[in-house]
DNA sequence: GACGCGACGGCAATGGGTTGCCATGTATTG
DNA sequence: CAATACATGGCAACCCATTGCCGTCGCGTC
């Protein structure tokens, strides 16, 4: 007689196991997740059976009596935008460490999108990590009442929060470009409902105050390469010799619509970026920018995320922040001494050329 | 006396509403997943009830006992990789649509990984959609045992597949090349596991014999930016005039070795891609590449998958085919008649600058 | 008036672990 | 040797909604 296992419609349970190894359905449980609340031969014998009947235990059953899901959502502002890959990387790593599962979800930069996709998920997970929220401070202390949260590339008070060092990266950049003659800054702002954005600009108001740099500020555009092409239009009207910009997709934007127009880079503008995605290192010139530890937010932020769920007080006083660099590439140079056209500086514009094809 | 709801530690159940309704549990229940099965009135008063205490059905007992989680797992290849931003949106938005939350699992490339991540998550989902897996047919078809299945980006008999038209996009690129005036493609190879990169090549094979010409292949390369300027140094040594590259990645780390080595492109090569990323038109020169409906694949995948979740039977017959289409840029350009140089195209061999700046 | 049928709603089992509490038996301590 | 402590394992309640099955009741029909 070759096997006798139940028939195969029906899946193992401890009941099962119990009966085989001559053993109680909670001596079962115990066996696997407090093993040292139960004899260890027993265990062993238990396991041994529950091997052989290819036991495998029910996440779902176990979920409802311990109200314990072991996943976490993990909500990005835009899955579009490549600095999200290496977060979630990092966050996906720290999770699966801690046994526990990711569940993405795309705000699709959309405030809105946001809130009701959490509301939807919330009941299902066991806490989120939020990186680059668009919510208003009010809505994620909402949710941070109902579970644990850890806030990513944001600082509110009474929850935990992970950042980066924005304050130290812009003046990094400025410090650059004042080693380089430039003594104006344009900042090309991103959605007012980032929070990076918001600091980058009060950083940036800072840093020039000490070191004798004017700035001014143009936007809001959208953080995407198409929000960096309009800003190009914009700067056109009021041009400048640097610019820092909210990010590298912007920055890269700026860098094609600049170029579209007769601009050099950096010959008459140099640009900075943040973030330092792949593309920053692609595009022609390559683009300066600030560069954060990715992977490292993302795990952080969910290791912090997974001790709060597990009991911790989730120290909420100041924000965890992670340290930046200037990665310095060719889109910064020394300010062109313009001779002869000190008001406009770009006075040769010659005609954009026929619009590249375009995506799907 | 201001509100007597039930000590706030406590969750709202089906019980509560009951009791307050005067009603049976099941009836609480039947009055919100079967409106039709109970009188309107009935189901009205209980629908207030339930509002007035701030009842939530609770997704966790509700799977217990229906074994239905409303979860899918999206597994792809390469969260690194850009293409997947697209094809995780559509996914998300058909899921979202149907009520289903998704997951996301990214395989690093590694079947190992991809494997056990699906063993750790497949009892948690009701279904998979497995996007560029590099997992080999049976480990795949072992799952589709136990779970609906479908597999993007690849071919597996009776299993549910959505795929691009590989060979009519490799058609058009060596239609494309041919009229250029190349009579020689190489073809530089990704993963061995990934099929999309199998059928590229022998789509090549048969459409360079139908017009007359030459392929050739090197590789396989890892499909990123690096592999693609590995990938440059080995060609190197074996010169083209045409190169057909797995995907964007790839084709654009070709461009930046074969460029710092001092190889013109396109006038000494020309360079096509798979997958039209955006970097493809960011990078210089911007790429030629075949463009997929990475939207539409998601979201067709997701779709299929949700239908054969509600008992579908998830027709195996013929994969569905998504169309494709050729994105001219300028990484191609008419053959260098290579006065004088035919042997090795490429003499001049300027020493390489420094290597870039790196990433963290 | 007897019978049949459909609408409505309740009972109780089910899904699969988890865990507080208690009982038993063995080991340690004074 | 009595008394207390600890190690083990079983009992049964619990988590919360779902659903098959049955009883009741009102209405229409022959």
């Amino acid at each position: 007689m070759p096997d006798h296992t139940r028939p195969p419609d029906k899946r193992v349970t401890i009941y099962d196991v119990a009966n085989e190894a001559d053993v109680s359905p909670s001596t079962v449980s115990r066996a696997f997740s407090r093993p040292s609340r139960v004899n260890s031969e027993t265990a062993e014998r238990v396991r041994q059976v529950a091997e052989r009947l290819g036991y495998r235990t029910s996440p779902l059953a176990r979920t409802l009596s311990t109200s314990r899901t072991h996943m976490i959502a993990l909500v990005i502002a835009d899955i579009t935008n490549p600095v999200y890959a290496e977060i979630v990387r990092g966050a996906q790593e720290a999770a699966t460490d801690g046994e526990y599962t990711t569940v993405l979800i795309d705000a699709q930069e959309s405030d809105r999108l946001e809130r009701v996709a959490i509301e939807r998920t919330m009941s299902t997970v066991d806490g989120i990590v939020l990186a680059s929220s668009r919510m208003s401070d009010s809505a994620i202390r909402m949710f941070a009442k109902q579970r644990p949260v850890v806030v990513l590339n944001r600082a509110i008070a009474d929850v935990p929060c992970v950042v980066t060092d924005n304050p130290r990266g812009v003046r990094r950049a400025v410090e650059h470009l004042g080693e380089l003659g430039h003594d104006h800054i344009t900042y090309v702002a991103g959605p007012e409902a980032s929070w990076p954005n918001g600091i980058r600009w009060r950083s940036l108001l800072e840093a020039g105050m000490e070191l004798e740099i004017k700035v001014r500020q143009i936007g809001p555009f959208s953080p995407t390469i198409a929000g960096g092409e309009r800003a190009a239009e914009e700067l056109c009207a009021r041009p400048a010799t640097a610019v820092l910009a909210f990010n590298d997709q912007m920055a890269i934007g700026l860098i094609r619509g600049l170029g579209q127009r007769g601009v050099d880079i950096p010959g008459d503008v140099s640009i900075v970026g943040f973030d330092n995605i792949v593309a920053a290192d692609i595009v022609t010139p390559g683009l300066t920018t600030v560069a954060a530890p990715l992977y490292a937010e993302g795990s952080a932020a969910t290791r912090h995320l997974l001790t709060m769920i597990e009991g911790a007080p989730g120290h909420t006083g100041r924000p965890m922040v992670l340290p930046v660099r200037l990665v310095v590439r060719h889109s910064t140079a020394a300010r062109n001494p313009s001779p002869g056209r000190a008001r406009s500086p770009w006075v040769r514009q010659r005609p954009a050329p026929s619009p590249a094809p375009h995506l799907w």
